[in-house]
RNA sequence: GCCCAGUUGGCGCAGCGGUAGCGCGCUCCCUUGACAUGGGAGAGGCCAUAGGUUCGAAUCCUAUACUGGGCACCA
């Protein structure tokens, strides 16, 4: 027999073992056409799981096993990502504690200690995954660094410089001076900060009044190599074509036209700095102006600003200093204060430092077209559609992305160069070599090779190769992950099966980043979308809807809710609120209802079980047994409403809105099949025995387990258990809910009748128990009342289902008053087929009597006034469809009706 | 600045053309042979504002105001 409440503890650690031990969720490929396959959004090897992946991974869980219960083979493949800078970031941090640098240690050593990192760090994550209950094929794992993948990346990298697609080539690019390496456009965030707006004077070359710049970044004007206005500003016609001076630094630097400069903006005159700004990058291609780099990537001003005493300093320290200067020397007109954005690291929240620099850029504007293409064609489609748009705008502007990253940890840049060809353009940097110029497909002396080329170069030169010092970008390597996971590039039994795979579950935050990069790879090495749908969900927040993190101290942690809770209760909480398109406030009460919710299904499995023999004939509850004939009301209600809560289930799941599934599961188990059915089936267990008793047991398991079965992709363990207990009864004799068959909905079981009688009786109960709670009836006492139906039809309802009411509203008996005048002393439940009179006498307080009836009546009267209002209107009736008329009709009649005869109960009351 | 969401009882959210729903919280009653992680009964909302379409609007349209997000710009 199950415990009284559910203890998910010992039930997981068991159905985890024996998932494990089975290997239960393994894939091959098979003859089976309908496939259902998943990757998973690789998590970063940077320390423990979060609430945000147990979302995810919670949301593919259901995904995977609903279909798996439907028939499908599915899979779904677990893995985790290198994660470039945010994991070298993680063990940078472990080093500055130790007081040591990477520098130190040197790049082998520094790896080394990366990799030691990474295997506990998957063993950690993996380990989380499987308690959380994904579903994964664990024979399947994957890894963004591990030689498969390695070899992925390189035939990417090779294909995309035979197409020309890749070049080394210098470009402006975000630089992190905190993390040392260039960023993609995508890696860095705008945050509004409060800032200045300086003015200052540029003289003239004459020594004339010159002009006046405004800027909010003063120390690039060391790198200033012109000014620019705008082409149709009077204030500044004179001067443009003509040269003023730098101050601090002397230089001479022309004012140029540009149709850029908004002349209503500061002062319309902006300097420009061709190395240190986008914009201004731009204006100089136009001009020709020359670009010259005064901070280094180090964030300290270069030598070569043209000034020694800045040279060295930090830029913050040199904007001071410069600021002080310009002061000093009279340059600076005034400040400002100044709210503006500025441009940050995703991964360590720095000023990013704008700068032109020698990069790997991959030509992804010219891999787009066709992604796009593959969109608009329907080959693709993205889940709830409101990203579509945002997402066709990326890739219809995008720009090429920088893939170098100088960093250590990642995929090494597989190019190679022979150092007899290049030796001016190679260097050496802390002893290494390192190569500092272009690079693109035909240049000679330069090759992509997966090892150092034992052959010479074009012109002779041998085993002189070096190999670039530079990483790819994290990504990169994810982006080809669907295809990576099955063995790509060889092409193989796997990749053909499984690829294309069917979803993408993620959240929206890297719908650019990633899923964008994946489909252009697949579409550009496998001419097919890696996945033909993306479904987005939200961000997990805090209740207040902010973003948790560790220095707001409102992180929660799923180990820790798992612990305390039970992982069923976790993931459906999490499941209820992930509404498509919507982040999930999330609260730690909302573990709570989840977690009775579980009890819930814990106790009607137990309540079931009691009502059992011990030894099942086997077979003996089937459904499909059951003759609508030799069912009663309740039974045929229970699975009408059955079919119906299944078929709204499994049509929210088609429409990707996992949240309304589950509640619609949630609604039928607790508020149909417990609050009624179980009740009213307690009447026939308590009852002799006899084929009704065998009904209703049928019932009860079917049922039962057919939500279990529904219920499982959402809370895996206790169903599992629960399911195990049921089995000897049960038809499917399936050794875990895993290999079980969806319930069949082959016989039609839907019947409005049954509903519509159901409900007249389950009205009859509320009025009763309404009149019950306010009169102050003792719940243990049973009473006699009378009933006046309002017709035959309700007064056979009423006979043929006294045993309902009796039972439900704790009647003694029912006895039907034929007209005539009032049971006296009575207190009234009215509802719309029926009055029923307690005969209460002396126990009724007839003032609170009164009272409640006048309650109950206004509420009727305006009740009755909405509907008149439709239900009167001559417009309505001339216009409304047919059905929608009836309704009002029989909903005005039924509220006329129950308004009578409170009214009538109420004169009565007053004579008496 | 452009675009997209959101604005519904104390809190968090569903509903998205036909008499306002859920969970939590709150009030009262109940340890009745599944479950107090429970049962029963209640209180509490003119569905942001203003117009419009419609027989009928929380639901569709158009503005406005907040809130959040995406994109661009901010010298």
């Amino acid at each position: 027999m199950l415990d009284k409440a559910y203890d998910p503890k010992p039930i997981e650690a068991k159905w985890l073992e024996l998932w494990h031990e089975a290997r239960l969720f393994r894939s091959v490929p098979s003859g089976n056409p309908d496939k259902f396959t998943i990757v998973i959004p690789p998590p970063n090897v940077t320390g423990a799981l979060h609430l945000g992946h147990a979302l995810n991974n919670t949301l593919q869980d259901v995904l995977i096993r609903w279909y798996r219960l439907h028939g499908y083979e599915t899979c779904w493949v677990p893995g985790t990502d290198h994660g470039g800078i945010a994991t070298q970031n993680v063990m940078e941090r472990q080093l500055k504690a130790e007081g040591k640098s990477r520098h130190e240690l040197g790049r082998e050593k520094f790896l080394e200690r990366m990799q030691s990192w990474t295997r506990d760090c998957k063993k950690t994550i993996l380990g989380q995954l499987r308690r959380l209950g994904c579903a994964l094929d664990w024979d399947r794992e994957a890894f963004t660094m591990d030689e498969p993948r390695a070899k992925a990346v390189f035939k990417a990298f090779q294909g995309y410089w035979d197409s020309g697609l890749i070049e080394r080539t210098e470009l402006m690019i975000n630089w992190c001076v905190r993390c040392g390496t260039a960023l993609s456009d995508d890696e860095v965030e705008y945050e509004e900060r409060k800032g200045a707006l300086w003015h200052i004077h540029y003289p003239a070359e004459s020594g004339g009044k010159g002009l006046i710049v405004a800027t909010t970044r003063p120390e690039t004007m060391l790198g200033d190599t012109g000014v620019a206005v705008h082409p149709s500003d009077e204030r500044y016609r004179g001067l443009i074509g003509k040269k003023v001076r730098l101050p601090l630094t002397g230089r001479l630097i022309p004012v140029v036209a540009d149709d850029q400069v908004d002349p209503s903006f500061g002062t319309g005159a902006v300097k420009v700095t061709p190395a240190h700004d986008r914009n201004d990058y731009e204006i100089g291609r136009r001009h020709k102006l020359p670009s010259m780099t005064v901070i280094g990537r180090d964030g300290h001003i270069l030598p070569e600003c043209g000034v020694s005493a800045y040279a060295g300093l930090h830029r913050d320290e040199a904007r001071k200093r410069i600021v002080a200067d310009l002061e000093n020397l009279g340059f600076l007109e005034k400040k400002e204060d100044y709210k503006h954005s500025v441009v940050v690291c995703y991964r360590c929240g720095q000023t990013i430092e704008p700068l032109v620099s020698m990069q790997w850029f991959l030509h992804q504007e010219r891999l787009a077209p066709k992604t796009l293409e593959a969109f608009d064609g329907g080959r693709f489609r993205i889940s709830p559609d409101n990203w579509a748009k945002p997402y066709r705008d990326w890739l219809s502007k995008i720009r090429p992305w920088v893939i170098s990253r100088q960093i250590w940890w990642g995929h090494r840049i597989p190019v190679w160069y022979c150092s007899g060809c290049h030796g001016s353009d190679i260097t050496h940097v802390g002893g290494e070599p390192v190569y500092h110029g272009r690079a693109r497909k035909g240049d000679y002396g330069i090759v992509v090779s997966w090892e150092k080329p034992s052959r010479s170069c074009e012109n002779g030169h041998s085993a002189s190769w070096i190999q670039d010092g530079d990483v790819l970008d994290t990504w990169f390597s994810s982006a080809l992950w669907p295809m990576s996971v099955f063995g790509w590039p060889d092409g193989g039994e796997q990749l053909r099966y499984y690829y294309p795979t069917q979803v993408l579950v993620t959240g929206y935050e890297i719908l650019y980043l990633w899923v964008a990069r994946m489909q252009m790879s697949g579409i550009e090495f496998l001419k097919a979308p890696p996945f033909s749908q993306a479904i987005i969900h939200g961000i997990v927040r805090d209740k207040s809807g902010k973003k948790m993190s560790k220095s707001l101290g409102n992180v929660i942690d799923p180990l820790e809710m798992m612990e305390k809770y039970g992982t069923d209760a976790l993931r459906f909480a999490l499941i209820l609120q992930a509404h498509p398109g919507r982040d999930i406030p999330f609260a730690e009460d909302s573990i709570l209802g989840s977690r009775n919710f579980a009890n819930k299904l814990w106790n009607s499995t137990r309540f079931v079980l009691m009502n059992l023999p011990d030894s099942p004939s086997s077979g003996a509850y089937r459904l499909e047994s059951l003759s609508h004939g030799g069912l009663e009301l309740a039974d045929r209600w229970i699975l009408s409403e059955y079919q119906k809560a299944i078929s709204k289930a499994r049509d929210r799941m088609k429409e990707r809105n996992v949240a309304a599934a589950a509640d619609a599961l949630y609604e039928f188990l607790w508020d149909k099949y417990c609050d009624w059915y179980v009740e009213l089936a307690k009447i026939r267990l308590q009852g002799a025995d006899g084929p009704s008793k065998e009904a209703v047991r049928a019932i009860l398991i079917q049922v039962l387990s057919g939500m279990l079965k529904l219920l499982h992709p959402f809370m895996p363990y206790i169903t599992e258990e629960l399911f195990s207990a049921l089995k000897p009864y049960s038809e499917d004799g399936s050794d875990f809910l895993y290999r079980a068959r969806a319930p069949e909905t082959a016989f039609d079981w839907s019947n409005p009748q049954a509903e519509l009688a159901m409900a007249a009786l389950t009205e009859m109960v509320d009025s009763l128990r309404s009149l019950r709670a306010q009169l102050n009836i003792a719940p243990g006492l049973k009473l006699r009342v009378c009933a006046a139906a309002s017709g035959d039809g309700a007064r056979r309802l009423i006979e043929d289902h006294s045993g309902y009411l009796n039972f439900l509203a704790r009647l003694e008996s029912i006895e039907f008053w034929d007209g005539g005048t009032r049971p006296p002393q009575s207190a009234t439940a009215v509802s719309s087929q029926a009055t029923f009179f307690v005969p209460l006498k002396g126990l009724i307080d007839f003032a609170k009597e009164k009272i409640r009836l006048e309650k109950e009546l206004s509420k009727c009267q305006s009740e009755l006034q909405k509907i008149a209002a439709k239900a009167e209107n001559k417009e309505f009736l001339a216009r409304a469809p047919q059905a929608e008329i009836e309704t009002a009709r029989s909903q005005y009649e039924s509220a006329k009706a129950r308004l009578g005869r409170l009214k009538d109960t109420l004169a009565v009351l007053a004579q008496s």
